[in-house]
RNA sequence: GCGAAAGUGGCGGAAUUGGCAGACGCGCUGGACUUAGGAUCCAGUGGCCCACAGCCGUGCGGGUUCGAGUCCCGCCUUUCGCACCA
């Protein structure tokens, strides 16, 4: 009997897989398509198993409705810009391009050995000419829109990578790549009108039934949607009103005073006569120097103007004051305070002693006095009831808020305004590694685009890398120093490239045309492969890639280039893997590397400090990644693929265990081992028909598995199928020749996990073709049937008694049996039988009265 | 503070619509085979109890129901997002 020896037969079909290209798919083939997508990967080098679960995923999936008969398309590609290429060339001499293309042979080499099959027909590369000339290209259509433009703005700068960052990059005031406290700087950089969207990638949300609910939750609460009103408030100093964003306009009868951020235009109008202007001034600027972090924490600061506002309802005069915690770039950059009813005015009004007016009240609760409020009275639906407020005195909120919204309109001071926090997108980076922006300025003719027949501008690529001097592209002469393409006089090219974002924004789609020259991509083709029909990839992209991805999708529709506006139809995120490691309490360094732990009375102890065990994610920086190459060697790719599947369900956190491993491996071997003695069985004359059990077991199994594919239920779907390989075992002994087409039902349904395992067994066998050919197997009910089924009947919860009834017991042929049956029959006599409830296989409970 | 999700053995985790709680696997215990076992195979494994019987068990407290891990009400804990957004 030969045992399971993977590394002799995960090589073989490797290379035969590849031979054969058996994942190349042609787009304009006929038939029900299914377009596979894992989120292409940076290429950062080794991948360790925590990773691997992405793309085993992808891969499971992918096998399974081909196996289900659609035109099915996997492709990958790599995210080839960015930033650590660069500071990998900066730290040890290598061109990025070079470390780039390095990285990405071994993590090639990395899904081969994983068995993962990819259409490589179709791979693609952002930093490769081919494919960012369609960038630059996308970029001259949207600035012909003005969805591009330059402009200049305060941004967020990273003093440690010496570039610009989006939004969405500022984690908590910090750089989400380095960690470094973010700095606002006043730039001209090029943006992405993504705000113009705004209201549509909003509502598209609502259509996005097959994404999880937290992905959507945080695209929603980032785009920021509030539905307010903007009103004016007069200011006689300037000569001009203030205009201010409330949500909530029915609060105006309680604003005492205004607060406008530092920043704000009007401001040195505002304080140019008061006595004291030049500490203020100070206070503004010292403002204005604080990073994004500092601000917050700093507390609510405040400056009086020394101006008025009028209140345009109820006619008193107000004091505009200067607050740091009004945001210039948010609603108008001017805030109507009021403190009843507004946790932050309340806190800045008790901070400077300014007055508080109460507007609001639980319905039919005694009036509140000021001076007795302990915090801001928020409520904002029907049981909220305004006060002392002219027009709108008596009214529940909700409708107040109407009421008071047709008074603003109808009187010309302000109109329904619907704000979003969503900014536009921050696409210029002072950095070398990334699609130059295809544009030129010249002295006489301004900022001209590069015409499309001279795409794509390409990165140069002999550029010495210092790391001290910021972009390196800007001292490339020969890159910069150009003809204009208008007046043909010198002119010098934009030297920011753009952010990587913008290069995964568009590759979805650009896999069905991977190496049209011509053109972005054919209308026809995308339209049909579009949207994905199953995106997978980390949760760390839920709002920029996949927000971003949107936003330009949009665009590209508006453009007419696509006939969809969402390119993903279903998001899956799978969780990472964890995995033990130990920490050093008196250390800086908190992982420890496995092989600096000693052990002392079975205690892990560095030096002569005790570490503490810890879980956390697989990274390089904690010592704590497993290597898939040594785990194959062991076990096979197929093991490794088995139990990340098994470990837990995909959207959980799992932690890595090296023992857990080990009963996937059995469990494969197991298999391996059934095959040998049933098909070597099946030879013999006297196969018969298999015991009712197995056959049982067999759909039941196929019917588990299949709906939980369905459901992502991996972990619960290979258990189905350990159930079923246990119950084969147990009829081997007298059965074996019987038991081949439950065998081979079973290998075919542990496919997608174990494809090399399932394959060689096919091949040895006997049976002719590919597995990944054949359909899945579909259950036949009939087989399933015994003639009768043994039930316990339970009344009212009680055991009472057994009975007979043919299988499948339909609900009256239960019904009948209890009533012809005595024993249960005393116990249910005289009394209204109320329902049955049968439990599959087990027993019936008859509820009476 | 706001929003979302989750609490089940020593561990990862199962349990269609309320219907035998703990599937499957790890670990552990015992055995077989072995020069050896960190290989393989077999048996056992929620707790109390020598064992049968029995009792107790799904974060805590109530409720609905013949029957609750599942449904309802009120707590507690944890994790993850967002966070001066007017």
């Amino acid at each position: 009997m030969t045992q399971y020896r993977p590394d002799e037969i995960e090589e073989r079909w490797q290379k035969r897989w590849a031979e054969a290209k058996v994942a190349e798919v042609d787009v304009a083939a006929p038939g029900s398509k299914f377009y596979m997508l894992n989120m292409f990967p940076y290429p950062s080098g080794d991948l360790h198993v925590g990773h691997g679960r992405n793309y085993i995923l992808g891969d499971v999936l992918y096998r399974f409705f081909r196996m289900q008969g659609r035109v099915s398309l996997n492709p990958m590609g790599w995210d080839a810009f960015g930033l650590p290429a660069e500071n990998a060339a900066i730290k040890r001499g290598i061109h990025p391009r070079e470390w780039t293309l390095g990285n990405i042979n071994r993590m090639k080499e990395q899904f081969r050995r994983w068995g993962i099959l990819y259409d490589w027909s179709k791979e693609l590369a952002s930093c490769d000419p081919d494919y960012y000339r369609w960038n630059q290209w996308l970029f001259l259509r949207l600035y012909e829109r003005g969805l591009a433009y330059r402009g200049k703005a305060p941004v967020n700068w990273c003093p440690q990578d010496r570039t610009v960052l989006a939004n969405e990059q500022v984690i908590d005031g910090r750089c989400e790549r380095c960690g470094a406290e973010v700095i606002q700087k006043e730039l001209e950089q090029w943006f992405f009108r993504i705000t113009e969207y705004a209201d549509r990638l909003d509502a598209g949300l609502d259509e996005l039934h097959e994404w999880p609910e937290k992905v959507r939750a945080m695209q929603r609460n980032w785009i920021g949607r509030s539905v307010g009103a903007d009103v004016e408030f007069p200011v006689p100093a300037l000569g001009h009103p203030l205009r201010v964003f409330t949500t909530r306009p029915d609060t105006i009868f309680g604003a005492t005073f205004m607060v406008v951020a530092p920043e704000h235009p009007d401001v040195p109008a505002l304080i140019a006569g008061h006595p004291d202007r030049g500490a203020i001034e100070q206070w503004i600027a010292g403002v204005r120097n604080q990073s994004a972090l500092e601000r917050q924490e700093s507390g609510k600061e405040g400056r009086f103007t020394g101006q008025s506002a009028i209140n345009p309802f109820t006619g008193n005069e107000i004091p505009i004051w200067l607050g740091n915690f009004v945001l210039m770039q948010y609603g108008t950059g001017a805030i109507m305070s009021v403190p009843a009813h507004d946790q932050r005015d309340f806190e800045f009004a008790r901070q400077y002693g300014l007055p508080i007016r109460v507007v609001i009240q639980p319905a039919g609760a005694e009036p509140v006095s000021p001076d007795d409020l302990a915090e801001a009275f928020t409520s904002k639906d029907e049981s909220a009831v305004i006060v002392d407020s002219g027009l709108i005195s008596g009214l529940p909120v909700p409708e107040a808020i109407e009421r008071i919204s047709e008074e603003v309109e109808r009187r010309g001071i302000g109109t329904k305004t619907v704000r979003y926090r969503l900014r536009d997108w921050l696409i210029s980076r002072q950095r070398y590694w990334g699609t130059p922006i295809p544009m030129i300025y010249c002295q006489r003719c301004g900022m001209v685009p590069v015409p499309e027949g001279d795409l794509p501008v390409e990165l140069p690529i002999d550029v010495p890398f210092t790391g001290r001097e910021g972009n390196p592209l800007a001292k490339q002469e020969a890159f910069v120093s150009v003809d204009c393409p208008s007046c043909g006089g010198a002119a010098r090219r934009e030297t920011d490239t753009m952010d990587t974002f913008v290069d995964s924004s568009c590759y979805y789609a650009r896999f069905i045309s991977a190496h049209d020259d011509t053109k972005i991509f054919e209308k026809k083709l995308v339209d049909r492969w579009l949207p994905v029909d199953q995106y997978i990839g980390g949760i760390e992209h839920a709002i920029l890639h996949l927000l971003y991805a949107r936003f330009i999708a949009r665009a590209m529709h508006d453009l007419g280039l696509l006939a969809h506006e969402e390119p993903f139809r279903r998001l899956f995120n799978q969780a990472m893997i964890t995995k033990e490691g130990y920490r050093d309490p008196s250390a800086n360094m908190a992982w420890v590397p496995l092989d600096e732990v000693e052990w002392r009375d079975g205690k892990p102890w560095r030096g002569a400090t005790e570490l503490i065990p810890e879980v956390g994610k697989m990274s390089k920086s904690r010592f704590n990644t497993v290597a898939p190459d040594d785990l194959i060697e062991r076990y096979g790719a197929d093991t490794q693929r088995v139990y990340t599947l098994f470990i837990a369900p995909p959207e959980k956190e799992a932690a890595w265990s090296d023992e857990g491993v080990i009963g996937a491996y059995r469990f494969l071997g197991r298999v391996w081992h059934l095959g040998q003695q049933i098909l070597a069985a099946a030879e013999h004359p006297s196969a018969r028909e298999a015991p009712r059990a197995v056959l049982r077991k067999t759909h039941q199994t196929i019917d588990a598995v299949t709906r939980r594919f369905e459901r992502f239920e991996f972990n619960t779907a290979v258990s189905a199928l350990m159930e079923l390989s246990n119950v084969l075992g147990e009829h081997v002994p007298g059965h074996a020749a019987a038991l081949r087409g439950p065998y081979l039902i079973l290998l075919q349904m542990l496919h997608p996990f174990a494809p090399h395992m399932t394959e060689q067994s096919w091949q040895l066998f006997g049976e002719e073709g590919f597995i990944l050919t054949s359909k899945w197997p579909v259950a036949d009910p009939s087989l399933m049937e015994e003639e009768t089924v043994t039930i316990v009947v339970q009344v009212n919860g009680k055991l009472r008694g057994q009975i007979e009834v043919p299988n499948p017991p339909a609900e009256e042929a239960v019904m009948a049996a209890v009533q012809k049956n005595e024993r249960v029959q005393s116990w249910v006599a005289g009394k209204q039988v109320l329902k049955t409830i049968y439990v599959p296989g087990k027993l019936v409970n008859v509820v009476v009265r």
